[in-house]
DNA sequence: GCCAACGTTGGC
DNA sequence: GCCAACGTTGGC
């Protein structure tokens, strides 16, 4: 099992939407990056669990635990021309974008990305690269267990 | 609103 | 294939 990181702008998307969906659960939809489209194509797997990471806001931070709850598949909105993820290029025979399904596990005592740059531990983590943009990213083991254990006080 | 950093596009 | 121009991300 991997550990990941996923970003979203609580204005479009935030875990208060997430922990409303039904069953907890909704398609992570809107990623038009390949390098993350990959990530989730070739190395998530259902039963990950991801970081769910406000961005674009005043606060921004973990704000919860969520758990790949379905693998890749074919992101609905890029044929939808009304939807802003509209992809002329994209066919139903040849799709080009993916999403999975997360499903919320719990929200998590916030850690902000102020906490997380103050931790030599998490020196490494790829959030905290120089320039980074993506908005699914992985993360290593012992940065979870850091995360969770010792800034959230979880088991 | 600013701007650094990055990804994509398209002319050549 | 190169690279300048442009658009986007996202923290501040």
């Amino acid at each position: 099992m991997r550990y990941w990181l996923m970003k979203s702008e609580p204005d479009e998307f935030s875990i208060d939407d997430l922990e409303r969906a039904p069953g907890r659960t909704a398609a992570w939809f809107g990623v038009r990056n390949y390098q993350a489209r990959n990530f989730m194509r070739d190395a998530m797997h259902l039963g990950d669990l991801a970081f769910f990471y406000h961005s674009g806001c005043a606060q921004p931070g973990i704000a919860g635990i969520c758990r790949v709850a379905r693998g890749a598949y074919p992101d609905a909105t890029q044929f939808d021309a009304a939807s802003l993820y509209f992809d002329p290029q994209a066919t139903l025979e040849r799709p080009r974008w993916l999403n999975v399904d997360v499903q919320l596990v719990r929200r998590t005592p916030w850690v902000s990305l102020v906490e997380l740059r103050r931790h030599p531990e998490l020196a490494d983590m790829r959030l905290l690269a120089r320039g980074n943009r993506l908005s699914i990213t992985p993360v290593e083991p012992a940065q979870w267990d850091f995360i969770t254990r010792r800034l959230m006080g979880l088991d």
